[in-house]
DNA sequence: GTGAAAGCGCTAACAC
DNA sequence: GTGTTAGCGCTTTCAC
């Protein structure tokens, strides 16, 4: 852009601007630190290898740690690769080695809490399988996602983890085609890529029956609506009610999977009479929704009503809400999904797999016995 | 790694891997689609422009979107384009551009709820910009996000936030040196970054006075430890006390940024006598522990003792919490990270600058006048 | 052990 | 309008 010349001096390189010779007074009085924008021509290895007095394959080889070079030369090399502040530049690396050690993972919501244990776990995992990951999100929106994965993709990861995407289930197998994928949360079924999910339906029923082993029959269900895994969790209810012989009492409310419209599931289930005793909802977003409205309308938790939410996400264990909820092992299922991507691209794994988790109870606060005994 | 040998077949090419002939009998009678693995060679810039039968130059300009190519010429690089899936590859471009297009985010925790509204902001201003975010965390750990801000350097983002960098101020301007550098939430002095952050003492004041408006004197302060940013809150606390004449109700006890140090600085206060009748907490999660312990021991809130946290995240708003809490324009804080480094990357700024944005009250119910009108 | 040379996939002059 | 050429910064044969 400017014009601009350059020097070399010592052990920097300096950038200095014709222009814009401002008294730079504000600062040391101009010794080893002149001002100067941080925007400087950045070393490469031929001007470490210049430095050492090497060839860039010399370089090359100390950089990688390659054992085959002479300790006098690695320690040259060292030195000039300090002194510069030389840093590889991965992408001529990987435009050379067409592998980047990179996972990308694309997140649908990254304020979602939930989120939270599953972005830990793909962390852990990678970095002992030397992997660097970046992580992006389409921040709810379904096109932005789409931009999101295009560029990960562009970047040539090595593979993509996709963490609760909401874009179409054609898009993703498209994606699967481009390169190792590993869906998350969403059960995929196509020949292109992994999948790791939790199993909803035994989620669901494991509510139901904690409810009546404490003795509850009218136990409702508010649904998370048009949200990813909760027609699975629904129909979970509903079989689980069946198989307990509760069929008369299925009550199912339309909700969502954050706390209005838990609200508003929870304000229509005070409309109903008898009321029920026990109401199992979406997710714990959707529970609190729920516990608040019940609470306003001068119920207690959970002695007049029990509830239970889904996710067990770190407002659940809040002390102060203590949630009785459905545990995914999100943690575990970040590993997993890195694992899935490991074995396409180091072990060559091409035939589908998808992996299904056993969800878990988390017994808190509030759940308890049905009042009076019965119904 | 195993031996293949590449087939080309009208628009697609194909890897078929010698080994691993199975019965392929899984899906359809393989017709349009065989089973192989989705590691296929990718096309490149030169396969498009054979297909179009133009050079690799006009298959770019067309895909820059330049003006100056004719229709049909458009037309078929389009096409071919299409055809063979090409996806332009970011790290050639990017090595001969020596310029990304992307910004990289480290944020020290990404399952804190507190960093969702900043990364919004940054999503959404960097998208405005046609600027690609990266999201990378060192998942708490020091050296992890050291490495991550690495990696992202290796990779010539263009600049680079740093959301609560839990790393040494040093370490941080070496990178500045490197990049242009936004560091969000801590405040830097340095002539190698710009920073944004919150003003704390301000935010404190603004506590200790919205007490003070409803009657309280008595007012203590549950510290954020050694967090970032705790010992400006603290400090704040105090010379606001002193404003109000208050000096000698002056009372803080140790805490921390997560809800059990919370829950010790509660019982801790729950020892003194006379009791305060309100309580700032260093954040929202601290100010969650403190109301377990507040409610455990029989107290009641507000109307015993009034609580306010800091930070304003999304447990605070929560309807079964509402938590009178200080707010951080966090949202807007990413907009002007995003914007500080697009000044140094595309203006030429080059002199630092250090934003600090205004905190404000957020009256929820955790706050109520002094019990009984006074000491 | 070390160096020379080719080339990864793309853009940016510069011709025509 | 379109093609040719020369790199961007690195790794990778292949000589020596």
């Amino acid at each position: 852009m400017d014009a601009e010349f350059w020097v070399y001096f010592g052990t920097f390189q300096w950038n200095v601007p014709i222009l814009n010779s401002k008294p730079e007074s504000s600062q040391v009085p101009s010794s080893r630190k002149p001002p100067r924008p941080n925007q400087r021509k950045r070393p490469t290895i031929l001007d470490v290898a210049r430095r050492a007095g090497v060839s860039k394959s010399l370089v090359s080889l100390v950089i990688r740690g390659d054992a085959r070079v002479s300790p006098s030369n690695r320690g040259a090399v060292l030195e000039a690769v300090a002194e510069l502040g030389y840093r590889p530049n991965a992408m001529a690396r990987g435009l050379v080695q067409r592998r980047t050690r990179m996972v990308g993972v694309v997140v649908s919501d990254l304020s979602n809490p939930f989120f939270g244990d599953v972005v830990s776990g793909i962390q852990r995992r990678a970095r002992e399988l030397e992997y660097t990951v970046l992580f992006s999100t389409g921040d709810r929106q379904q096109d932005l996602e789409v931009e999101a994965i295009e560029s990960l993709l562009e970047l040539r990861v090595d593979g993509l983890i996709l963490a609760g995407p909401r874009i179409e289930f054609e898009t993703i197998e498209g994606f699967g085609r481009s390169a190792p994928l590993v869906v998350l949360h969403r059960p995929t079924a196509d020949d292109w890529s992994d999948s790791v999910t939790n199993d909803d339906p035994k989620g669901a029923q494991i509510a139901v029956e904690h409810c009546a082993s404490l003795g509850h029959t009218r136990i409702a269900h508010i649904d998370g609506g048009p949200g990813a895994g909760a027609q699975a969790r629904r129909e979970g209810y509903e079989q689980a009610m069946h198989r307990l012989g509760l069929e008369r009492h299925i009550l199912v409310v339309t909700g969502g999977f954050t706390e209005k419209p838990g609200r508003r599931g929870a304000q229509e289930l005070l409309s109903r009479r008898p009321l029920p005793t026990a109401v199992f909802a979406a997710n714990d977003l959707c529970a609190l929704g729920a516990l608040n409205a019940f609470e306003e309308s001068g119920l207690t938790i959970p002695e007049d009503i029990s509830l239970l939410g889904y996710d067990n996400t770190s407002v659940a264990a809040l002390r102060h809400v203590s949630l009785t909820s459905i545990h995914q092992p999100s943690v575990r299922m970040g590993r997993m999904a890195v694992d899935r991507l490991f074995e396409r691209i180091d072990k060559g794994r091409t035939e589908p797999r998808h992996d299904v988790v056993s969800p878990s109870l988390v017994v808190r606060d509030t759940t308890g016995p049905v009042p009076g005994g019965g119904e």
